[in-house]
DNA sequence: CAAGGGTATGCGTATCCGGCATAACCGCAA
DNA sequence: TTGCGGTTATGCCGGATACGCATACCCTTG
């Protein structure tokens, strides 16, 4: 005997429940139901079963609950409220009305093209409520796969993912690498990729970065040399301060020039191929309003930075 | 087209999509749930339906949540455990296996008595769980047929509800009335019932102690006369007011003698019959073994004291 | 191109739920 | 007492429907 029948049956008829309690009548209630007093009867006594006690007092003059009756109207009122609640809200997102924006981003990338989309999207959608992620790119694809993302602001790392999810590229930024402070390179007012052939570069942590380290393989391979990672580590800073120590080189999107760090100098790539793609991801499937206009957004703002 | 569909039919379709989600595979839930693969499929499709929106995104090597998927797993998820706790709960309290007790008594009233049969229901089960709730009289009968209260401690009182619970006297005290401080009553030592014919009576509001009033008058009754109520006012201490202020008489439980109200005395009711009933009530139906337990141990501490 | 995994579909059947008619019960009034 | 109006419970039957079986379909992999 599958306890199927314990679950959803039960939850209708401890609904009717409710409302037989609430009339203080199986009539009543049973008019109210939609369905005959003497259904409505059976499934009481079917609850009351199920749960081995009695539920209802039945007096001439209607029912009234028993102790027991009364605990589960306490018990299970306010879930019977939650769930309803929680069907209507998940209608509604499949209609694509969602209010609720979450949106993932890496406040030092996406800041210059986030900041004036959100305001206009503030104008044009006053009623969306936006939830902002300050996150790592992985986590960003991560929070996007399990759902607890609406749009992701990501660089080049968004290729690996794109399949996934739907995309759309928003621009391209230049390329700078990042020197020892100390070296020759770093006198250089720009340094061709084909400069960097023999450095050693500094990979980044898959795990965080998702396809970065292709991404400088691709770059240097378009200058004729495949790069020599001598160190892969976590996190930028990390990656920043072994090239500061290890004397050696790793490419990176040009906004970092307008960042410092301790002994570490950033150089414009004049190569026209080195391009630091910056794209939005989000979720297949029916997109919500919200999401479509703050998409556009992103793309007409990306439009006038460029 | 009864919306009834849309309740139980769908938890029982949530809960196998929760199942389908974590296993990632029609086919394996479909054997966890005890069922044939196709069922398990259309309840899947109509589910969708019911929502108006994609759940689940087949691929080759089974199925994935989409968004929507994800969304409905953050809010079923924890309603369904929070269902599947309450019905335990209800299930185990149907079968009089109810750890948490709760105690309505009047302190002033019942103290004498509560008191040691709580601490020896304490030595002979530890694993109760005592609420206790000092209330009144009428909040006490409130709370046993709202379910709130398992146990009420109640004065002569709980005749009026006697027939809706079980119950048991536990004693009797004797009587006392109350006279204005200044009078002639107020000098005497004890005073019968018949010397109050022709005193004003303070009545009490009906509603907060129900039967007090017909008390009074029963007993007069023995005496061979019929109280005049001159006022019924609410609260027992608007009722001592009345009585220094109006040069008026009460009747109350022996145990206000012990107690002090400016401008009144209590001074004893010798007449054999001038009783004041002590009763605890519970909750009628399968009777848990800590409510019988605790009527026991008032019982005997009852007997004790007497 | 067959094989083997997955999910979807057509069809017959058994189950189960609800409605109708009616019984049983109670309180009240004539 | 006997009816009357109200309640809930029960017998019986018909119809919707959800399941299981067999099979189709689709994709990846050898």
């Amino acid at each position: 005997m599958p306890d199927t029948h314990t679950l959803g049956f039960m939850m209708d008829r401890i609904r009717a429940l409710l409302t037989v309690i609430e009339e203080g009548s199986v009539n009543r209630a049973a008019v109210r139901l939609r369905i005959s007093q003497p259904a409505l009867s059976r499934q009481m006594q079917a609850l009351e079963n199920e749960l081995g006690g009695k539920l209802l007092e039945r007096e001439t003059s209607g029912v009234k609950p028993t102790a027991l009756g009364h605990a589960l109207v306490r018990s299970m009122r306010p879930l019977v409220a939650d769930y309803k609640a929680a069907v209507a809200e998940l209608r509604r997102q499949a209609r694509g009305e969602r209010s609720e924006l979450r949106v993932g981003y890496l406040i030092s990338a996406a800041q210059s093209v986030l900041t004036p989309a959100l305001a206009r999207l503030r104008e044009s959608h006053p009623e969306v409520k936006l939830k902002l992620h300050d996150l790592s790119p992985r986590e960003q694809i991560d929070g996007l796969r399990a759902g607890e993302l609406d749009v992701a602001l990501i660089g080049q790392e968004g290729a690996v993912a794109a399949s996934e999810f739907y995309s759309a590229r928003l621009g391209s930024l230049g390329v700078c690498v990042a020197v020892a402070e100390g070296g020759e390179l770093a006198t250089r007012p720009k340094i061709a990729l084909k400069d960097l052939k023999g450095c050693d570069f500094i990979g980044i942590d898959e795990e965080q970065m998702p396809g970065r380290n292709q991404w400088m393989s691709a770059l240097c391979k378009t200058a004729g040399f495949k790069p020599r990672f001598s160190v892969v580590v976590d996190g930028i800073t990390n990656v920043l301060s072994l090239v500061a120590s290890e004397n050696a080189v790793t490419l990176l999107p040009a906004y970092f020039q307008e960042f410092k760090h301790p002994g570490v100098t950033f150089v414009p790539v004049p190569d026209a191929r080195a391009k630091w793609d910056f794209t939005v991801l989000w979720q297949r499937g029916k997109v919500p309003a919200s999401t479509r206009a703050l998409v556009q957004e992103l793309k007409e703002a990306a439009a006038r930075f460029a």
